[in-house]
This record gives C-alpha cells, structure tokens and sequence, in this order.
DNA sequence: AGGTGTGAAACTCTTCACAGCA
DNA sequence: TGCTGTGAAGAGTTTCACACCT
C-alpha cells in the first residue's frame, strides 16, 4: 500500500510544522512541573523562560493546536497538559522493544523518562545467548531469534536499536518486516528503511563534534579580535588548503575570560 | 535590543551554516569508511548516499568549506577527509569530562565512538562517595568535590552531564565557572547558562514522544484514507486528529472546561 | 492594563537546474 | 562527457508588531 500516499493535501488545518512537534515534548515537562505545583495558569512569557524558548515562538507553536488561551489571563496548566498529550498521542500506550542490551540498552531500559510517559518497555532483546534470561532494570532479557514473535504478539510498533552498527540494519529490517513502524536509532550508522517508517538517530559522537566545531571557533574568535585589533580589519577568505602543517590554535582551557561582554561581530551564535 | 540590530556583516567567509555543520560529522564517519575501504575519491552522488542525504545539499555543504572536489571526477577522500577534520576542530585533542556516572554516564564512558575522533575521557565524576576510585571503563571513578580541580588541571571544555534532573543545573553552574564552555547535557532539564557557553542537549524522551506523534499520525490517515474512500465528500473544515473516532474538540471548541475532569497524563518530570 | 493570536517580514535551509571546468 | 560549484527559486522557521479580547 502506500503507493504514493506521500503527498500533503489534506485540509492543512492538521500540518502541525514539524519543528513545532519537536518543541511540544519541552512544553509538555514543563507544563507538567507547574501542575505538580499546582499552578493554575501561566502566561506564554513563564511558559517560554520554563522551556527554554521564546515567547512569540510558543505562541506560535500553539496557535497551530488551536486557540487554548485566554487573553488578559495566560493559559489554562491542565487543560494545555492534556491537549499537547493527546496531540503527541501520549494518552495512549506504546509498548516499546529495545534491542541491543549493552551498556546503553541496559540504561535505555531503565530510563525512567520513558515510562512516565505513554510508553512501556514491552521487551529487551539482545543476540547474545548468555543475557537470555537475565533480568535488566526488571525485565527478563530475550534472545533475538525470538524478536518477530515479540513485536507481533505485543502490538509493538516503535523500536530502539542500541546494537553495535555493524548489526544495526539487519536489526533494523527485522523489526520493519515484523510491523515495527518507527525506530529510535542509537547505532552510529545510517538505517535505510521503506516508504512509511519514520526513523530517528541520535549520535552521542555528533554532538560532541558539533560543540567541538564551535569551541574551536570561540578559541579562533578570541585570536581574531585580537589580531583585529591589532591590525585593521580584512578577513581571511576561505582557509588555504594545501597547508596541513597550519598547526590548529593549539591551547584551550585556560585563560577563562570573565564577562562575556565583546562578543565580535563576527558571527555569533 | 528591541530594534532590530542586524548582526553579521558581510564577510560570509567563515559563516557555515549549522545546519552545515551538524551534518559534517555524517559525511566524515561516510568518508572515514571509504578512507578504510581505501577508496581514492568519490562522487557526490555517492557519498550522499552514504550518509544519507542528498547530493545537492551535500555540494551546498562542501561549498561553505571550499572547493576541495574535482569536476568530472569527484572528492579526494583522504583530503575530505583531513579539511573536515580540521573545520570540526578534531585535529586537536579535546578532553572530556563526564559527570554523573550511572547506567548512561557508564555506557557514555565505555562508548567507542568518543575515542575514535578527537574525544578522549579524561576523568569520571560522580557525587557517590561509594563510587570513588572504582573503575568504570578502565577509568577510576572520582568524587564531585575534586570537579573544579580537574577541570583546571586536564584545561578541560568540554562537559557531558548524566546526573538526575535535579542537580543537573548545579553541576552545569560548577563546570561553567571552573571553565567549561561546551556542555552536551542528558539531562532532562533545560540549563541556563552564561552567553559564551553552548549547550546541546540529547533527551531520549522527547526523541520518543516525537515518534509517537507521526506514529499516531500513521494510523489517523489509514482512517481517514478509508473515511474518504467511502465518503469522499465535503471535509468538515476542522478535521479529525488521531485515530478519527474519539471526541475531538473542533478546534477553539466552545466549553474549555469539559475535558478538563480526565487529564490522564499522568507523568511526573 | 495584560496577554493571546496571527498576518507579514525576515531569515534560514533545501532543492533546482545549469554554467563551466577537468 | 561527467560531475562540481553555485545563483536563484522555493519551502520552512523565526521574529516582529499589533489588532483584539478579557
């Protein structure tokens, strides 16, 4: 099925942009720690400076839910709980199949982010014949031959891989070919699936790549407003490449600088 | 700050997008592959495909950094590889602490894919006065008191926290003000910190709620593609969410208050 | 007043499509 | 010929600013 079922034209009232979605989880916690203080009501200002966002941004955000606010006053904490819930599809249950229970798996499965909301470890797989048996944060460990068997009987449609990659897309298409429609994927390597799953990565190595770049970059700043100080101004087009004896600005840590304050306007975050 | 106050002058030569930038290290780990495979050079068409996106957005990419391909022919892996290297800022070596050592700040230690770039763990912190001096991955464990010690000592800038929400804050105020400037935070909190400092964050929860959202998605457009092969008429502005049945509040329903008695989410942070 | 909801502007990212070089 | 590099168009996201409701 599925033949070109990819287009978008249904009444656009339903297109929730997807960068909205990824924000509702944040909105949701926080909402959740006002209800336990009982808080009735907050404004899109507290909301925001709770998440972590903006405030035209979360009114935005909730403008595509639909109009749960009240002018002059803010927006209702149980009533907003409840309608990001459902929109994310929280009220119901997700069984959940971890596979791969190794150090992360085995964290993964006793996370307890997780189960406080809708979903539910279902079961931990894992190749290895010596776990099978082996209970991890409570839950007896199954082996994969086992794995079709798992997901179908248990209803499981969303998986987590936290295998090594070099295993990771057998697993992968394992759990697809057994009715698994999403997967959380801990495995550094590229998953390839059909039309109509969803998969998402999450790459502990990326990210410290990622602050690298821009630590590298702050020390680089801290050189360059010197040396525009010094000199003029004129930047550097385009490194030259050829050079690979350019030692990289050595040094780091130290020289901790006080007050943000200068900040170059040479790019900032 | 009001009135807009337009960063970024021209120069645009050291401006990478980030969204460039947070795929970088997909391409590298595509190239490192190829590098081992000893593969000499390699299309864009190719490399795209191995690391998942497509070639006109990895040319885009390549461009911020220079022109490093050849036309007709293709990218020098091993030269990719070493100017990718260099802009990510893992030619240099980056010591890495990680806070918080429970299941995950275990399985953080113990993860190969820090080692293999430029990351190298250079201690273990945890508040546990029982964990001390045990050895985790080959590393012994030390006590929160010594944090400002060894931060300054190893000139460490980088900072990984797995600890509980709760203190989570606190230990992210302490590495800050002993010099860390790059934070990658599991923690399900959201951090504040100083401008100067950057923080990713990486929540497993969020990432599963985001799939269970275009989960639900899934089995609310195999309703409505059946709703439609049937009726196939007028569509209701308002539109169904979730699994269609159920009763959805068009939109700015009338009474705000009626739903408010079963808030099943329950949750706590 | 106080604060939401939202068009419109500004900005960022992606995709197209093709000139131009090896 | 084959493939890169890139201007330009398009799509998506954020921010602004203010009308409008309570």
């Amino acid at each position: 099925m599925a033949t070109g079922r990819t287009h978008r034209p249904a009444t656009r009232s339903r297109g929730i942009p997807e960068a909205t979605v990824a924000r509702l989880p944040l909105y949701l916690r926080a909402l959740t720690a006002l209800s336990e203080r009982s808080v009735p009501t907050v404004s899109s200002e507290e909301l925001a400076a709770a998440a972590g966002v903006n405030s035209a941004k979360l009114r935005k955000d909730f403008s595509y839910l639909g109009s749960y606010g009240t002018r002059g006053v803010g927006y209702d904490v149980e009533y907003l709980v409840y309608q990001i819930s459902r929109e994310l599809g929280l009220t119901q249950d997700w069984p959940v199949v971890i596979v791969g229970i190794g150090n992360l798996g085995a964290a993964l499965a006793g996370y307890g982010g997780f189960a406080s909301r809708g979903f539910r470890v279902a079961a931990l797989i894992d190749a290895d014949p010596a776990m099978t048996g082996r209970p991890v944060a409570g839950i007896p460990v199954q082996h994969s031959d086992d794995l079709e068997k798992i997901i179908s009987e248990d209803g499981v449609s969303i998986g987590v891989i936290a295998t090594p990659a070099g295993v990771a897309q057998q697993v992968c298409d394992r759990l697809v070919a057994a009715g698994v429609t999403s997967i959380l994927n801990f495995a550094p390597t590229v998953l390839s699936v059909p039309d109509g799953v969803d998969v998402r990565k999450v790459d502990l190595s990326i990210e410290l790549q990622i602050l690298a770049f821009h630590e590298q970059r702050k020390a680089g700043e801290e050189a360059e407003a010197e040396a525009e100080a010094a000199a003029g101004a004129g930047v550097v087009a385009a490194s030259a490449p050829g050079a690979g004896a350019a030692v990289t600005p050595g040094r780091k840590g130290t020289d901790r600088k006080g007050p943000d304050g200068d900040v170059p306007a040479v790019m900032p975050a």
